[in-house]
DNA sequence: TACTTATTTGCAGTTATTTGCAGGATTGTA
DNA sequence: TACAATCCTGCAAATAACTGCAAATAAGTA
């Protein structure tokens, strides 16, 4: 670490502190504040406004750089919790002997797991964590829709996928839903997965979208359809939620 | 375990632990308590946090990845270290460019996890634990054979699967084996999975059998192949041994 | 210049987080 | 069953973060 013995203006300290985070990866607050002679408060002040703005990530006792923290931030599985209460009231829609068409996607797989035992029923995905997650089960049966797999969703994605999809006649489809808004549809923001999202949704008879009440009016850069195309969306809330009227209103189900 | 000296953030200690569980799909708590320089109680704490986010489960003695649902494997890490040298010399043999088509299998999977980062090539496989494994690499294109799930290998199997093996000229083909022998050649116990290999034979250039020495020179159910169809065995033997020389006799290369 | 205002920085006191450790409970295995 | 390993709980020490405040500086203004 070089000592800068002169003196540093604010702005300067910063793009000093951007650059060592960068190139590191990472810094401890104790280690700027001896390197620069400032104290720690006015180190963390700096991390804070850096943070603030999405230059870095502070964390207690430093900062990490964007980049590192990207596998660890980006796919948040949070809320567990409400995506076992979503995959519970999901799993319950799904008789025996439907032939049931499936996305992606954390709360998928919770549904995959919520399945009763007992029940018979035919699963098509291009989901590998979904597929793999059905292979537990002792009586579904599990179609896999094969093609170029896109490394960052562990899904099939191509024209041979969606041809193949748009073969089938699916009694019930459920899609792990990203971003959903009242005027703007559903959206996602890879163009591959809504290829495939959108084949989904003209296969099937019944479109059930399954989504944590945090993505509900929210939105991301494709869309994928209109809300009216979706015939139920389950949430973790109760269905006399606020949030949830606007979705009551354009005539869906709400679960 | 690359030992790190200098203290961690909790954040990064955090980050390196899921990317531990993610590239060996479990870890012991003891093992990273001495790799990072953390009592264990620290480590179960990051374990339990990281469960709580749901970003891995949680187990006595350690933990074990999300997307890898190793209740079911983990149990059957038979000779690992064997399995693992057998993987680093099929890895050696993949070169830039090539297409590969692979069966399932632990051994293809840690073959999968003994491929270089660097390696571009195309993989082609029905195996859902092997895809799942090659998404992991940042290089390399995964082909998926869909068709219907046979639960029990986990691999798709079916007449669709078998036509579009036919379809593909791949140059080198890495099959599992479950039982060798000079004169009965391969055989396995399961009659879609006989199809399936019978196709992936027929489709490649060179043909690679790995197989733990303790598979030579045992028979199974339904016969795959005769031994000349084979290029290659690799085994976790010198190949001077004496229980490859009738396979050496045969014409085939030993690794 | 003289005055007001805003920003920056360090300091003291308080609060929160992290970590290791000691014990007793729990679990897995021979 | 007995044993060892692993776990959980509560606690204490160390560290880091937050709060309010005051001094120093910078910037704007009559």
């Amino acid at each position: 670490m070089p000592i800068t013995n002169a003196i540093m203006l604010k702005k300067e300290r910063q793009a000093f502190i951007l650059h060592k985070v960068n190139l590191h990866n990472r810094v401890l607050s104790s280690d700027l504040s001896a390197g620069i002679n400032v104290s720690e408060d006015t180190i963390r002040r700096d991390l804070q406004e850096l943070s603030d703005i999405g230059k870095l990530i502070k964390v207690h006792g430093g900062a990490l750089s964007r980049s590192f923290s990207s596998h660890f931030n980006s796919s948040k599985v949070y809320s567990i919790e409400n995506k076992k209460c979503i995959a519970q009231k999901a799993a319950a829609l799904i008789k025996d002997g439907m032939f049931v068409l499936t996305s992606g996607g954390t709360t998928i797989i919770e549904m995959a797991r919520a399945l009763p035992e007992t029940l018979r029923a035919t699963f098509i995905t291009g989901s590998l964590p979904a597929a793999l997650e059905y292979t537990h089960h002792p009586n579904i049966e599990i179609i896999f829709i094969g093609d170029k797999v896109l490394k960052s969703s562990q899904i099939t994605t191509g024209g041979e996928a969606i041809a193949k999809i748009k073969q089938i006649k699916a009694d019930i489809c459920f899609l792990g839903i990203n971003a959903l808004h009242a005027e703007l549809g559903l959206t996602d923001n890879d163009w591959e997965v809504v290829q495939l999202k959108k084949a989904m949704i003209e296969s099937a008879s019944r479109v059930v979208a399954l989504s944590i009440s945090e993505k509900i009016n929210t939105c991301h850069r494709i869309k994928i359809c209109d809300i009216e195309s979706i015939d139920t969306l389950i949430t973790e809330l109760d269905n006399k939620s606020a949030l949830l009227k606007p979705y009551k209103d354009a005539g869906l189900e709400i679960i």
